[in-house]
DNA sequence: ATCGTACTACGATGATTGTCGTACGATGAG
DNA sequence: CTCATCGTACGACAATCATCGTAGTACGAT
């Protein structure tokens, strides 16, 4: 058989179903004041971001992780764009599932 | 001189004034369930309940450290009433300095 | 004075987790 | 093809923290 390649469009994670999401994971995923702040970015944005654009205080590795954890915790929606990873927020999901959650999180503008 | 005595009313430790709690500490509180549990009955209870009214899955010394823990976070204030020690949420505090917040946070009733 | 109740204080411990460095993989440009 | 860029994966490490048992203190009742 032939050996599995992880090309293209696999490279997307799956994405959990929000409903699978309970306020714990979500709180777990918000306590950190660097996920916090990825999230605020992404708040303020009207478009995706990739991982680079937003300039956080820690190392690209601890990076990827913070976004693994929003991800898994199902707050934010990740693709590729060329070997840019985009990072858009689940915001109307989460304001569906959490009203008034993201909202009284973040800091006001 | 006269060796101390922690006596009477001084069992009361202080609490923190609501204008130096952050909302990271706010957080840090409130990702811990059973913290929340507790905030959730005090939401719910008309009256200040003492710590053994509530009942929690975690051992005493356990359950005062979380009282500990949310005293520390501005959240409930205490007094003692006899040997009980009451506690009250801080409500209207809270929710000035962030409204929304406890909304989001408890259980819908 | 003695006892029981209510809670605290003090370690100790095990699990979690935020952090990093390094190595690797995928993509687009030259 | 080769190279630089962007991000992931993996393993390690230190710090934090929720948990507990035990011992102790304060207060009210007997």
């Amino acid at each position: 058989m032939r050996t599995e390649r992880t090309t293209g469009r696999d490279r997307i994670p799956a994405h959990p179903d929000i409903d699978g999401i309970g306020l714990q994971q979500i709180l777990e995923a918000l306590v950190d004041p660097v996920r916090r702040l990825i999230v605020s970015e992404l708040y303020r944005a009207p478009e995706p971001l990739s991982c680079g654009t937003i300039d956080l205080p820690v190392s690209k590795s601890t990076a990827t992780h913070h976004f693994h954890v929003l991800r898994e915790a199902g707050l934010i929606r990740q693709y590729y764009a060329g070997t840019s990873r985009m990072n858009a927020l689940r915001r109307e999901e989460i304001d569906a599932a959490f009203p008034g959650l993201l909202a009284a999180l973040l800091p006001r503008p």
